[in-house]
DNA sequence: ACACTGTTTGTAATCGATTACATTGAAATG
DNA sequence: CATTTCAATGTAATCGATTACAAACAGTGT
């Protein structure tokens, strides 16, 4: 490996001069600069980044904390952090947590040990005092994340009001018995998305059946599952809001083998628009998330806390927007209006 | 920040005995062990790991290059890297290459230039030979992929067997017009399913019709767009295997729109057993690559190099799986035998 | 008591880039 | 011409952990 050393022997000048070079060349004359480019050249010498960045105590790199990156919905902010961080120069650390909160804790203790020069935590399971803490020492942003009052950046969408466009949507199209089937209620993306179901029930003047209520997992499986159960009740209903996509499919694949169709016997909204959302029978009616945009978002923060200037809001939302398909029947009504 | 010299001072030892308890613990006593352990606890000492890494000239990082992270298949399998990885002590540098060579090489740079102890390329581009080279000084694995005669580990599946046993078992199901859409033909997966594929038919004495194999891009929209040109030939396919479960979703999605029934009139085969394939209507019939099982043997194979344990093969082939559901019709076929 | 062996600990060099501070030299000014 | 000023470059310290080598020490056998 040659080092800089070498390089400075060849072109005749000192490690400072060809560290300048590299790093302020403004302060260096046309010719000298020339005579080290040439040497680097010719040696094909690469500095060495470990020293670099030992002895500026930095790194170019990001952590990022993410439930579980098969999760589509996560691998797409992923996707848009590492375009943007790429584009600064800096590179991702991926880690997943599987929801587990020690394993966050390590992740912060990572950026404690200043491995990393900031991090980005995508639902974050952390308490908020303790991210607040954080925050105070160490750059880091949240995403698809909701805190009360706090001075930590986050990137996320309006939960409560998406969902309760979603939920209107529904009551527009005539249907009074919507159920919900919610993600686990320990995570607060979850209860927003509930609350926008209930205030949309609210001011529309019904009172929404408990019954209707249903916790999921934000899978598939929890989906169908309890689909089923509201099936079995003595009054089904006749719409349903569901807070994700995968738990939307599970829910009308529940109908289908009961042989309820979707939409005409069951209408369904479902929430994040994944790449799938789109290929499924029915295609779905969901309330698209920026995913991409919103992980670009989140490393552009994350940018302006390094660079030191002042993140001005905390909470960054960014635009949601209601996606109709066939899932909700709005397009059955319509044709059968024209018809 | 404390640093080692600070512990030194206060457990009464020097910098080198501190850094014995931290890492080589057999060769100081018990006694001073302890004094110094006190010491770091009393100072809430944590070592400066890029001095570490800068001095050890090692990161206990690794690099994952993914032709693109949204893609399911390859979360997944980073899902199993960074899982295995962690259970190493190693951590996961995430790399999108957007299937641009250029991304490619910058990888590679970027391993060359020791910021990553080493690196696991999925699906490369790269040329054999230049991956060769690379392999010769530094440890890279690569997964999913195949190199006709090279010492470098692969880590995948059999993609012509598993592409002949998918055509085979439609034509088992008495099919003989049976339909081939590829991935980009560029890449070395896509021509082996093909491959698979010809054997299947030759082998059972059936001339293929070239007419039936198109190109398509591994995407939804390719794999719509490729069968509605299936379907608007003069004697269309009664089968199809599609190269992966997307194509085959948007395939199907084509037939349904012209009114063919799956898998009644068509039956179609998919590839890669993603999440949302036993979701699909209908369920689809798949090879199943197990994604996180090859992530992880793909890390554990890289650790391997690391340690210099010698890797005996060069091509790990983890098992495949045919999963017979319901677009192949095999299953309609009972059915109507038992009754 | 002495030499010898092996274990434990300390001293100080080292990794390679960066940068505070010192020096040189050339242009500008009186 | 002497002096000041400022830009360009060099010298050497620095970041903090690791480790080759040296030193100290304890134990063993004669």
């Amino acid at each position: 490996m040659t080092k800089m050393s070498d390089v400075a022997a060849l072109a005749g000048v000192s490690t400072a001069t060809v560290s300048r070079v590299l790093r302020n060349p403004e302060t260096v004359t046309e010719t000298t600069k020339q005579k080290v480019l040439e040497a680097i050249e010719e040696l094909n010498y690469q500095p060495n980044m470990l020293a670099r960045h030992f002895r500026r105590s930095q790194t170019n790199t990001i952590l990022v904390v993410v439930p579980n990156i098969i999760n589509t919905v996560f691998a797409e902010i992923v996707g848009g952090i590492e375009e943007e961080a790429s584009k600064n120069g800096y590179r991702v650390l991926l880690r997943n947590s599987n929801n587990q909160i020690d394993r966050e804790y390590g992740s912060i203790e990572h950026m404690k040990q200043r491995q990393v020069d900031g991090m980005i935590m995508l639902s974050p399971r952390l308490d908020e005092e303790i991210l607040q803490d954080i925050s105070e020492k160490y750059p880091i942003v949240l995403a698809t994340a909701h805190l009360d009052e706090t001075k930590i950046p986050v990137v996320s969408i309006d939960n409560v009001s998406s969902s309760k466009k979603a939920t209107e949507h529904l009551i527009r199209l005539g249907h009074r018995r919507i159920a919900h089937i919610t993600g686990q209620l320990d995570s607060m993306i979850s209860r927003y998305r509930f609350k926008g179901y209930r205030e949309a029930m609210k001011e529309n003047g019904i009172d929404y059946d408990t019954q209707l209520i249903r916790e999921g997992e934000f899978t598939f499986e929890s989906g169908y599952e309890q689909m089923m159960n509201l099936l079995d009740q003595k009054f089904p209903p006749t719409a349903l809001f569901a807070a994700s996509d995968e738990m939307a499919m599970g829910a009308i694949n529940a109908a289908k083998s009961r042989g309820v169709n979707v939409p005409e016997d069951l209408a369904v909204v479902g929430f994040d628009n994944i790449r799938f959302s789109s290929v499924f029978d029915p295609p779905l009616t969901t309330i698209a998330q920026p995913k991409f945009g919103m992980g670009e978002k989140a490393m552009e923060l994350l940018m302006k806390k390094f660079n030191g200037e002042p993140v001005e809001q905390t909470e960054h939302i960014l635009p949601d927007e209601l996606i109709i398909r066939d899932s909700c029947g709005a397009r059955l009504k319509e044709k059968l209006i024209r018809t």
